[in-house]
DNA sequence: TATTGTTATACTCTATAACTATA
DNA sequence: TATAGTTATAGAGTATAACAATA
C-alpha cells in the first residue's frame, strides 16, 4: 500500500472502454457510409431500409422499423423520401388495410446493389488492421451480440445492471454556461 | 439464369450488415450507459472525460478531445459541467499560456471509480451470449479496429473507397413531406 | 500565421405525444 | 381498447464559423 502504483489509482485507458470502442469504430464508420450514400435518400439508413424492405413475403412498415432499430415516427420520414425517388412503394396490405407494405422497385433493387457493392469498400478498409480471419470472428461476434441485443427487451435485459447502481431516473443533463473569469482566452 | 435463385436477386440479410450490428450494438450499449451514467454531467461522455483526463502528466483540452474523438467546442461544455460540480479543475498549462491542463479532483476519480463497476456490469449484459473467450476476443479486435481508426487521418483512409464509387460531395438529403392520398390513415 | 479555448448560430437527429383509420 | 401509420413539436446532439489570447 506504500509502493507508487498504491499511491496512483489511475482508471484504466479510455480504449478498453467497450463504449469508447464502439463509439469510435461507429463514427468512423458513419463517416465513410455517409460520404459513398449521400446521395440516397437518408443516407446509410436509407440504404438499410432497402435491404430491410427486399423480402418475399412483403412486409409492414412497423417490420422494417423493428428489424432497423428505429422508430416508426422516423421511418415514415425516411420512406417518403425514398419512394418520391422512385426506390420504393407503398402498397395496401390486403388482408389488413392499416398496414402498408413496402416493396423495393426495380431501380430500388440496382440502387441497393450498387451501394451494396460500394460499403463493402467501406468495411474492407474500416477493418483493413485486421486479418481476413479476424474479419471473420469480428462479424460473428458482432452479430451475435446484435441479434441478441436486438431480441431483448432493452429496458428489461440491459438495464438491470443500471437500476442496481441508480435510483435516479434516467434524465439526460442540460447544457450550462461556463462562469467566466479565470480562463486564459 | 432461369433457377428460382437466379429470379430473386434478394439482398443479403440486413443482420450481414456493418453498420446495421455496430448501431445495434451502440444504441443498446448506450441505452444502458445513459441509465447508468445519468446523474453525471454529460452522462457517459462525461465519464469518457473523466477517464481520458485521470493521467500523469495531466492534459490539455484538445488532447482530451482527440483522444475522445469529439470536437473541442463540445468538450469546452462538457469540462464546464464537470468543473462545476466540483469533479474536474482546468489549471493554467505552465508551458504554454494559452493552454489549460484538465485535473480530476478526488471527487471526480471517485465518480470515474463508481461508474466504472457500474459500467462493465452493462458491459457484461451486452455481450451476455458470448463466452468469456469470446468476450474477450471481441474486445480485442473492437480495440484493434478501433485505434487504427483513430490513428488514421479519417478523411485520407476511409473515403478512399467512397469517393471511387461516388463524385459527389458528402452532403445531406433534407427530410421531405409526403404527399397526401392514397394512404390508408 | 497557426493554435488553444470559448462562444454563438444553425442544422440534424431523436423522443414524445396527438391524431386518423382500422382491427 | 389496441394497433399501423402519420404529423407536429420540442429537446438533444452536432457542425461550423467567428473571436480573443497566445505561440
Amino acid at each position: 500500500m506504500t509502493g507508487p502504483q498504491a499511491s496512483d489509482p489511475r482508471t484504466d485507458p479510455i480504449t478498453d472502454d467497450l463504449g469508447w470502442m464502439l463509439g469510435v469504430v461507429f463514427r468512423a464508420y458513419l463517416r465513410a457510409a455517409d460520404h459513398v450514400a449521400s446521395d440516397l435518400p437518408g443516407g446509410p439508413r436509407g440504404y438499410q431500409v432497402l435491404v430491410a424492405a427486399d423480402r418475399e413475403p412483403a412486409r409492414n412498415q412497423g417490420a422494417v422499423a423493428e428489424e432497423l432499430g428505429i422508430d416508426r415516427t422516423v421511418l415514415t420520414y425516411l420512406i417518403d423520401d425514398l419512394e418520391r425517388d422512385g426506390l420504393v412503394v407503398r402498397r395496401p396490405d390486403p388482408v389488413d388495410r392499416r398496414s402498408r407494405l413496402v416493396t423495393l422497385t426495380d431501380a430500388g433493387r440496382d440502387a441497393a446493389r450498387r451501394r451494396r457493392e460500394a460499403l463493402a469498400g467501406v468495411e474492407t478498409r474500416l477493418l483493413h488492421t485486421l486479418t481476413s480471419t479476424q474479419c471473420g470472428e469480428l462479424r460473428d461476434l458482432l452479430k451475435q451480440v446484435a441479434c441478441a441485443a436486438q431480441a431483448d427487451d432493452p429496458l428489461v435485459d440491459l438495464c438491470q445492471a443500471a437500476e442496481a447502481a441508480t435510483d435516479e431516473p434516467p434524465t439526460r443533463r442540460r447544457r450550462r454556461r461556463a462562469t467566466p473569469g479565470d480562463r486564459p482566452g
